[in-house]
DNA sequence: ATGGCTCCATACTGGAGA
């Protein structure tokens, strides 16, 4: 099963360059974040022809998330983060998928750095990290992924010292970061592939991306439940050099099939 | 410190992104 995040910068912009995605590398689950539409915009004819159900949370211009899958509707269990019933900010939403949460995060910007709007983020980032230690707690296969907006270390960086000032890089959005994984989640890219140079985002000034003077900031982050079954990892890099590509490129992991239950005998293997 | 580029809105320009 493989699960993906794409922060698409304009769904409806973007549509041609996000379903040739969907078709080439065929996700079964897809996690998008930055519709920049509202609701009655989001493209779900073209979405359901390409072979995906989804649910959406969106919003005029800016932000706005959605889940696609392609087995079966995803069912939605929560939109918005708990903790202030005033953020009328589109910036997650959560459903089951055969059994799997997976909850979808566009994690505000919070530039500039410092002032209300990193003010905001760090609010924002506090109520994920309490909201996700409860998902810790319950115990289940979750999956976390999306645009967190937060560059984990100096790795993750292409000339880190560019980008200290910045609300991506400053020490507190790290220490959000770092402190929401060790609760128990396991970041994919990075235990998979420890040490490597990976970015999942590359500006569209100063032709970054083809001198691969990147970020990665795009995660996906598994609870303990679900760790055993990580067998893979990695950047649809090539998509980022497609035409009219989003400044991100798409993320995904691989999961072994879920069991059916401790007692369950495996299922006979299907032709 | 700024600008470079691209998106959206309702547009001939400005805000946001990071």
């Amino acid at each position: 099963m493989r699960i993906a995040t794409y922060n698409v910068n304009g769904i409806n912009g973007r549509l041609p360059v996000v379903l040739r995605w969907l078709r080439e590398m065929n996700p079964d689950v897809a996690c998008l974040q930055e519709l920049r539409a509202p609701d009655e915009k989001f493209p779900a004819d073209a979405i359901r022809d390409a072979g995906y159900e989804a649910i959406w949370h969106g919003q005029k211009s800016w932000n706005g998330v959605a889940i696609l899958s392609r087995r079966g509707r995803p069912v939605e269990t929560r939109r918005g983060l708990p903790g202030d019933p005033d953020d009328l900010h589109s910036c997650y939403i959560e459903a089951d998928l055969g059994g799997v949460t997976v909850g979808c995060i566009y994690l505000p910007n919070g530039n500039p750095a410092p002032g209300p709007k990193f003010d905001y983020k760090l609010a924002w980032f506090k109520r994920l990290n309490a909201y996700a230690r409860t998902l810790i707690k319950r115990g289940g296969p979750v999956v976390l992924c999306g645009d967190f907006n937060a560059v984990p270390t100096e790795l993750d960086a292409y000339k880190p010292e560019r980008w200290v000032h910045d609300a991506v890089f400053f020490p507190q959005t790290r220490a959000a970061y770092a402190k929401l994984v060790a609760q128990g989640w396991t970041d994919a890219l990075r235990t998979l592939h420890p040490g490597e140079t990976i970015y999942t985002y590359w500006d569209y000034f100063r032709n970054a991306f083809a001198r691969n003077a990147g970020l990665r900031m795009d995660h996906l982050l598994v609870s303990p439940a679900l760790q055993p079954l990580l067998k893979g990892a990695g950047v649809d890099r090539e998509v980022r050099g497609w035409e009219k590509s989003s400044d991100h490129a798409p993320v995904w992991i691989e999961l072994k099939p879920l069991s059916g239950g401790p007692r369950r005998p495996r299922a006979r293997a299907r032709n």
